[in-house]
DNA sequence: CGCATAACTTACTTTTTTATCAGTACCTGA
DNA sequence: TCAGGTACTGATAAAAAAGTAAGTTATGCG
């Protein structure tokens, strides 16, 4: 659980209160959720099921709160199928399409800067 | 200390040699790297008490560690004159200033996504 | 009835990251 | 000689993030 009042706590939102860049990487910075948002970038929609068969390595436990995280933040849309067994489908919702320029720059560099560093 | 066999640092590492968004983001990531980062973009180059000053709330043990994570990432380089009383200056190195378009992309995103949920 | 299935929960442990706070070495000017 | 500035280091503790493993729910099918 999280302490709203420690100091830990205190100073993350004071950086995310007055940095746009403290606060986008505060929504995409989880372990998990880069790989979860390429996916969904990737294709229309995505089960819960597909998701966990996507990423492997990923437990349920994860799959489950990074999802939860993002669509707090809205940028991912859960429909749920009242069908048995259940279908829950994952979408990327529009404020959630328009990382792709951001994640596209940040993966560019991160590829570039891989190579770079590569060649010492 | 790392632990590099646990489950936790082999997914990490997993997760960042297969992708260039999660690899970058392991370098810009961690919690004072944004305001550091995006201080040297703006000044030539900063003494070790001026982004002390700069940067409230951070302690010098955080801010000690940051920038030699920075710097061993090749993204920021120290210079240190021998003086009395010492000077240290950090300045971004080349491969840190090509990170500028990527930060601003995620700071312009940031603020948009700020603006847009606290709408509702 | 009892099993299978999808999509989760819950309880608990381990690992990692941040914070706190007290040093250190060096010379200098008073 | 002694306080003061600069740029640190180290030990320890607190907080947060991630991992592990075992439930849970609802129902259609054999």
């Amino acid at each position: 659980m999280r302490k709203e009042t420690s100091s830990n706590a205190l100073n993350e939102k004071k950086i995310n209160a007055t940095c746009g860049m403290g606060y986008a990487l505060s929504l995409i910075g989880g372990r998990w959720k880069s790989n979860i948002l390429w996916r969904l970038l990737n294709s229309d929609k995505l089960r819960y099921s597909e998701l966990r068969r996507l990423i492997p390595g990923i437990s349920e436990r994860m799959l489950v709160s990074q999802l939860r995280e993002l669509e707090a933040d809205q940028l991912v849309l859960r429909v749920v199928y009242p069908e048995v067994p259940p279908r829950v489908e994952y979408a990327l919702t529009d404020l959630g399409k328009s990382m792709r320029p951001m994640l596209q720059s940040i993966s560019d560099w991160g590829e570039m800067h891989r190579k770079v560093t590569a060649e010492d």
